[in-house]
DNA sequence: GGAATAGTGTCTTTGAGACATTATATC
DNA sequence: GATATAATGTCTCAAAGACACTATTCC
């Protein structure tokens, strides 16, 4: 600390979050983006996000917060931390330091433009980041890591049968891990993987008859969070992704939890 | 962004800096600490860091500073985010949010006490974490997060050569290892695995002699950054490290890389 | 029957982990 | 010689990836 002048006082800086969240419809991964309804970046698309509301309003309470105010979502569950982004000048306003969170869930229901967002809506993942889409500030970054963030999650953790409704069958699975990776999955390994995952899914007995094919086993989500062994992309599908990064596994962003006490 | 009331003023908050500054010496995992000369908390354990000097100063460049003003040292390379830590509340002085920084690296010098703090010094991150040590603040789960994410970045980087001298035994590197992951390692497989990874390590050549055994080969640190296959850790190994975690894979730190612009 | 999807089996390769064995130094 | 450390080899097991094959539905 720097307290040697008894009149120094330390500067203070605006604290905003930033939201990265995510889901999958049809089969394919979308992100929640709003369009800025005031300046700067007034008309541009940009992640959902905001200034804390007071001293005492706690981080992730205020990302829950934004995200009611400006696409009308509640209930969005877990949100993790994903980055601190507090470049000066990152924002004309003034130095904002932003925390940015990451959430993924399925089947979240249609945003609501609120206060200052002229529109919110969901939006493919793979047209956010073309480079024809104007992000504001340095959201495009904060997404890429996000993403980034989604495809290591699925390997590691149960995450991807939440994307499933409360039975599915395996190749709905593979279907939510290709959407989210980008790549294509064999089939038949896939079953052998998914299957061998202790505690990853569980048979729920039943059948379900899919377009013009045998009929399908049904599994539910098993009891673990953590699978083990983990789903891992093999390098090629790491080197490919569908972001322009050349090695998506050394993201700008923090560790796995994310900290926020 | 909340701007609906045209009066409003987003408020504004204290931004820290902490640093997890580790080193090996001997063949022990050290880390920084500083005892604090000023309240609150004085003549308690600590990270160094501190507050942001001027609204301008970027936050790495305020870890660098402090990491000078504190304990002497300059030029430590590389700090890498580890995670925001907010929680309203953990500082008595106020609302502070604290962006944590790491570097893990060589023979680093001796550290010399700067202005608020009463004494600096390198501590067996063992002793450091124990349940006897007092730390400031929410320090203790900072170090505890720093230490995990160290033992992870060994799994994947090419880190632990930069810990060994311009060239080394593979059995020093195994110290290396050894030490941050808190394990034993058996020999014969490490010099395989070592070995296997590409780029790793290169042979440079001489040898030397040891105390009392044959000879042993001398290595240089190879050209790649990341190591395939990466140097896993056993389940088990995980399972014990040496801080009090059921499992140091969960820490509440964001992942890899760091995001700051 | 054909087309389509679901599920199983088999082969090869790679790497982890346990541990025996050989090599080269000092005393 | 004994002893200590370095280096190599061997065996077993688990898992990834490629891909042939069988099973069950709809048309």
């Amino acid at each position: 600390m720097r307290m040697d002048d008894d009149r120094w006082e330390a500067p203070r800086v605006l604290l905003a979050v930033d939201l990265v969240i995510l889901t999958l419809r049809g089969s394919r991964l979308h992100v929640l983006l709003i369009e800025r309804g005031v300046e700067p970046f007034r008309g541009a698309l940009a992640l959902p996000g905001g200034f804390l509301r007071d001293q005492e309003e706690d981080i992730v309470a205020a990302a829950h917060r934004e995200l009611f105010e400006e696409a009308g979502l509640a209930d969005v569950p877990h949100l993790e931390p994903l980055g601190v982004y507090g470049e000066p000048g990152r924002d004309p306003r003034g130095r904002v330091v932003s925390v940015a969170y990451l959430a993924i869930a399925p089947r979240l229901p249609e945003p609501v433009a609120g206060t200052d967002a002229a529109e919110a809506s969901w939006r493919p993942v793979e047209h956010a980041m073309s480079s024809n889409v104007e992000l504001a500030f340095d959201h495009r970054r904060i997404l890429a890591d996000g993403v980034e963030r989604a495809r290591v999650k699925l390997e590691h953790s149960a995450l991807a049968t939440a994307f499933c409704g409360e039975t599915f069958t395996i190749s709905e699975l593979q279907q939510v891990y290709e959407a989210v990776w980008g790549v294509r999955l064999d089939p038949r390994n896939f079953y052998r993987k998914v299957q061998s995952a202790r505690g990853f899914i569980v048979a729920a007995g039943s059948m379900r008859r899919t377009e013009g094919g045998r009929p399908a086993r049904m599994f539910k989500a098993g009891p673990v969070q953590a699978i083990y062994p983990p789903m891992v992309r093999s390098a090629q599908a790491v080197a490919e992704g569908s972001d322009g990064r050349k090695d998506g596994r050394t993201a700008q962003t923090m560790p796995e939890g994310g900290a926020n006490p």
